[in-house]
RNA sequence: GGCCCGUUCGUCUAGUGGACUAGGACACAAGAUUUUCAAUCUUGGAACAGGAGUUCGAUUCUCCUACGGGCUGCCA
């Protein structure tokens, strides 16, 4: 860990599905403090379990980080001088440096059948005893290990343990922590296919590709001994380790599938934008003075610092998401959000009944109703409810058309009126609109409240709305004489 | 079961022995504003897991208990 040393960290997921929320922000930490320290992020794709392994999580695996806005400098689809960055790709390595151990009698080939280990775990278990590997290979003569590989008996390489040697090794977040190799197994480091198993697999790796820090998952920190007994070993040096506080469900539970949506693609399709996204995932496990919660990308670049990093997990809470969510569409020039929108709505009313006097110009209307929606969105899904009854014919419910029966207002009344201003009414302009309406409103004796609710029950069928006389304005003349005649009519004809 | 780690409002957190009547944010409640809904502003309720030490003094240090999380795989 020489000063002069360059920063390089990693992120190493295995392709088994999309890319997890607890996996992005261990993505967006070690992408932090490459940026912070002008160090490399890696790449590295850790696909030695062929059982798991789905070949399609990979696009989607980058997909997702290049959508959140993290790139990477070295690794996988990037190249650099530490390939190849998918470790099914590296068998041979692994394989090598297994060999170096079994000769100098570090680690040993192991011959017993999976079923035959699985048997004496569970063994042990039904026995409240804590199964450790019986070392029956250990002790096995040379002559036979010989025999048996010649034969060609699958087997799987073992670590042989130090016996009752301390590991002691420094977390960033956790401190000092000390574990006795009697709590230890010989574990396995290469399969009987060849393929190296994590603990192996990720140490070689880390040092082969120079990792300076490795920044990972607080489910690694009791694999950490294992893997130092492996840099020890083949006289690797160090890297500094930094375990993150997990992430956990609403439930306090572990996050999972369970919880519905725990990918970024699930995040995204909502309507989630990557910067909300990122602040959120900043502020768990994380924070500079806790008395902000809205920061830039940027300024998290400049203030991340691994000494602020907590040691309790954290629940996710999707409110504060949405929130945060909601800051950033505020926040957002209208020009980009309505593009934003116009290319969900490409799919998302396409089998809605459309107008046909709108399916043209398409992103030139939704930027004349974002502004109406911009401050009233948590998520570019919910635009959608907004913006459909500018796009699609309304239909009023039963509700709807019975809303007015135990009310003193008299809608068709005020419909009729409402009617009669606007076919009149020559700039069909938000201000021109309001002016002739409010001064219908007085004449009629009608608060503006009850007035509206009236015009906006025909026009929307529904008791909300985006502001009315804005949305007249953007209706159209036509339009708007259409639904207020079609609600009248509805409203009259029910018996 | 064993080992490792943790524990401040419902949630995310500030706090590193006296400045703490424990601060902020989300959520919640009330009010203001208002053409609905939002947004915005104001106000309110809400926490140091429990016990024993150390100390003149503990949210802050130590130990124990309880609770929670992780690991304990030829998963990562």
């Amino acid at each position: 860990m020489g000063k002069d040393k360059e920063t390089r960290v990693r992120f190493a997921p295995s392709p088994t599905g999309h890319l997890h929320i607890g996996s992005a922000r261990t993505a967006y930490f070690n992408w932090l403090f490459a940026k912070k320290n002008q160090g490399k992020l890696v790449l590295r794709i850790e696909d030695t379990d062929a059982a798991r392994h789905v070949e399609q999580s990979l696009e989607s695996l980058t997909h997702a980080l290049r959508w959140l806005g993290l790139g990477w400098d070295e690794g996988y689809e990037a190249g650099g001088g530490s390939g190849p960055y998918r470790q099914s790709q590296r068998k041979a390595i692994y394989a090598g440096y297994a060999q170096k151990l079994i000769d100098a009698e570090k680690a040993y080939p192991c011959f017993c059948s999976p079923q035959n280990l699985a048997q004496q775990r569970q063994q042990a278990e039904k026995e409240g005893k804590t199964y450790t590997y019986n070392r029956c290979c250990l002790n096995l003569k040379r002559s036979e290990v010989q025999e048996r590989i010649a034969k060609g008996s699958p087997y799987a390489v073992r670590i042989q343990l130090p016996h009752r040697h301390k590991i002691h090794f420094e977390d960033t977040v956790y401190g000092n922590i000390t574990v006795d190799t009697s709590q230890l197994d010989d574990f396995i480091i290469l399969r009987s296919n060849q393929l190296p198993t994590y603990n192996f697999s990720a140490t070689i790796d880390d040092a082969l590709m120079k990792i300076s820090h490795v920044i990972r998952g607080e489910d690694h920190l009791s694999n950490t001994p294992k893997q130092i007994i492996i840099y020890h070993l083949l006289g690797f040096g160090l890297p500094c380790f930094t375990h993150l506080p997990m992430i956990l469900g609403e439930d306090g539970r572990k996050l999972s599938k369970r919880h519905g949506s725990v990918s970024i693609e699930a995040y995204k399709n909502q309507g989630i934008l990557p910067q909300a996204i990122l602040n959120y995932l900043a502020l768990l496990g994380w924070s500079y003075t806790g008395q902000q919660d809205i920061f830039s990308v940027q300024e998290a670049v400049e203030k991340f610092d691994l000494s602020r990093l907590h040691k309790k997990p954290a629940r996710f809470d999707h409110q504060k998401l949405l929130w945060i969510n909601g800051c950033y569409i505020r926040g957002m020039d209208p020009d980009r959000l309505a593009a934003l929108i116009a290319q969900r709505m490409k799919t998302g009313l396409k089998d809605k009944d459309l107008r046909t006097d709108w399916d043209r110009d398409l992103e030139k209307k939704i930027k004349m109703i974002v502004p109406l929606i911009q401050e009233r969105i948590k998520t570019l899904d919910e635009a959608m409810d907004w913006i459909g009854p500018f796009f699609c014919k309304v239909s009023y419910s039963q509700e709807a058309v019975h809303f007015f029966d135990r009310k003193k207002t008299d809608a068709p009344l005020v419909l009729q009126k409402t009617i009669e201003a606007l076919e009149n009414q020559t700039i069909f302009s938000g201000p021109n609109i309001e002016q002739n309406l409010r001064n219908l409103a007085q004449e009629m004796d009608l608060s503006l409240r009850n007035y509206t609710q009236v015009v906006r029950m025909a026009l929307w069928g529904n008791k909300v709305s985006p502001p009315l006389f804005e949305t007249i304005a953007i209706l159209g003349k036509e339009c708007t004489l259409h639904r207020l005649k079609n609600y009248l009519e509805a409203i009259t004809a029910k018996t």
